[in-house]
DNA sequence: GGGAAAAGTTACAGAGCTGTTCACTTCCCT
DNA sequence: AGGGAAGTGAACAGCTCTGTAACTTTTCCC
């Protein structure tokens, strides 16, 4: 693994654990074994490191995502392919909340960057859930935005443990907004 | 208005509008005109300002939400009068979403006694969405985790300026929830 | 093996943060 | 009038953070 992938790797982990702010780059050296020198050679702030970490997650949600659903045929199918992947990532060990929508709540009045890339993470979320729903028209926008609201509840609910749903639950009323 | 409640105000007040990291005592000591000393002689720390901010602003939503509800006599009603309340605070002109969330995502690894605070919140948010659809059973519960998912997913698209449904739209999708 | 590029080590400048200290002032209560 | 509570102002200790600089070591390609 190249220099630059292990600064990205221990960062996006350390922010994901811990949030942007309360992880100084002293700590991402030393965890990732690597030299400040090294780090500032690759990225010239602490900010174009937050913005290619996030850049880099989004690019790897997109795939992972678009993977998932891509073998599904019915809208059935893809809504229930889609909430199973977020489970499967409120699951895993290292799940701690949206980075992205602890970037915008962090970052949103002071720098503009970290601010569109999040907010084009969750633009491009919602592209996903309007494209089960067919071509955009009114009535799909509307139920794409309903869906999207419940995702986002979902997720801000698993963060804090508090997302009592199963699975089973969430495709129903996904799927209830979907088909009227 | 007491010195106490002035500090109180201006903690709460640029905490909601920059986050509980990014504000310095200093910024708060300039904006309030208050000298460091009389904040130290209230407060014993940040950690403990920003509790009672958290718990003042817990209480005042606790009974401006009571007040909203109480008149109200359907079900119906009192889902109307909830949501409007929602849409009321979200375009009102500080609104800068959920702090309770904010001190959550920040502080949880942090700061047990901040997080227990804002978690006692979001209890008793669920618990007001329970008392609409009566007592507590399996499927009211359920009902209830429904709809908390849904308010918390305004919230945020609120947040981000993403929210693009109207109070009709939402009262109607808890509606739906509610009464099967 | 030689030489350039990349990485490491260490120290430091400059700023900001929390929390404390001390000397001084204002104001209220009796 | 006088004493105590409450507030002010300014400095500062101690820490952390970002970002830089100078120098040394490793790596790797020819």
């Amino acid at each position: 693994m190249s220099v630059y992938e292990k600064i990205l790797d221990t960062a996006e982990s350390l922010f994901n654990r811990n949030g942007y702010t309360a992880v100084g780059i002293d700590l991402i050296r030393d965890e990732a074994g690597i030299s400040k020198t090294t780090i500032y050679r690759h990225f010239s702030s602490k900010a174009e490191l937050i913005e290619k970490v996030l850049k880099r997650r989004h690019m790897r949600f997109h795939h992972s995502i678009a993977a998932a659903l891509d073998s599904k045929k019915t809208q059935q199918e893809k809504i229930k392919a889609l909430i199973n992947w977020h489970f499967n990532w409120f699951n895993s060990d290292h799940f701690e909340g949206c980075m992205f929508m602890h970037a915008l709540s962090e970052f949103k009045k002071q720098d503009d960057v970290i601010k569109r890339v999040s907010e084009d993470h969750k633009d491009w979320l919602f592209s996903v859930v309007l494209s089960i729903l067919g071509e955009s028209n009114s009535i799909n926008d509307n139920k794409a935005e309903l869906m999207m609201t419940f995702l986002e509840g979902m997720i801000i609910r698993a963060e804090f443990n508090a997302l009592k749903l199963t699975i089973d639950e969430c495709v129903d009323e996904m799927s209830r907004i979907a088909f009227h």
